[in-house]
DNA sequence: TATATTTAAGATATAAGAGTCTTATTTCTT
DNA sequence: AAGAAATAAGACTCTTATATCTTAAATATA
């Protein structure tokens, strides 16, 4: 798909936290519990959200992660990128080693209008946007089966 | 990135193939090393084509590959969904089992819009139209290092 | 008919992504 | 000071994608 899994985990816990705001910090087991994915694996990613600057930590009981920023200064597309990297904004779509303005792919034209508008749309959609938008529509962050955010 | 590396494959061979369609075929071999990739790998991901109704095989003493049909008729997207699924016109952005109008995932009311267009611009972009474009504008088809089209 | 040419098919190998497990390290509580 | 609660770090495993290699089948040509 057009984001990694390991991404997707990321936006969805980056979400959950963000819901949370009031609370000083959020246990990666609860995230993990709530959005239905394993917690070691969960761990490992929210290190690497850490570690960009994205969020931060906090060791030994009431610990947790919590935001680095208002929800409302981090974007999808820092996420993605710190997950992912910029291959997604920036690489040629049929792969080709560069993606140049100059020496363009059959397909370029084309594509960079569209990542353009991806790029734009990531970059304009903040997790305190989404977040508020879950709140007020109840919308999903994770599969049915998984248990339920309203806990 | 959007697409596997085994998709654009297929796409840039189509595109080659179409450039070529006077020839009654094309032999891999050659296709695989204007392209600067594996012949043998080559042949496996044409294999899928042509099992798919999107080229012709013929094997022996000038035989090769062609497409099954006029270029004008073949679109982008029938390769991508050849080789990687419908997933990409059809899947959630943050990767949940299902993507549903009617319980949205918090990214899906963006992605669903730029995901339309992306599908129309997959149907409606042809082998033929880029092969035009290729052909006038001189747009390049592999990496730098990879041999010349110009054959 | 024999040989060369070409794709088909399938087994194998390598690399990357996804996920699990174990052992530190930090910090709070008692 | 001891123990419990939490993340950090790294080794390890499993799966999928990518790529290679070998053999078979089809076809043309001499
Ligand atoms: S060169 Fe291929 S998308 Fe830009
Ligand atoms: S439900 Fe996630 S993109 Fe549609």
């Amino acid at each position: 798909m057009i984001i990694s899994k390991t991404c997707d985990h990321a936006i969805r816990a980056a979400l959950y936290v963000a819901l949370h705001e009031d609370r000083a910090y959020v246990t990666i087991r609860e995230i993990s519990e709530h959005l239905g994915l394993s917690f070691h694996f969960l761990t490992k990613i929210l290190q690497a959200l850490t570690q960009k600057g994205i969020m931060t930590s906090f060791k030994g009981p009431n610990g947790g992660v919590s935001l680095a920023r208002p929800a409302q200064s981090i974007s999808i597309k820092e996420i993605v990128v710190a997950i992912d990297g910029e291959a997604l904004f920036s690489g040629c779509m049929l792969g080709l080693d560069t993606c140049n303005d100059d020496h363009p792919c059959p397909l370029h034209q084309q594509w960079a209008n569209l990542r353009d508008q991806l790029e734009t749309l990531f970059t304009q959609t903040t997790l305190a946007y989404l977040a508020d938008r879950i709140r007020r529509e109840g919308l999903r962050l994770a599969n049915f089966e998984a248990v339920s955010l309203v806990s």
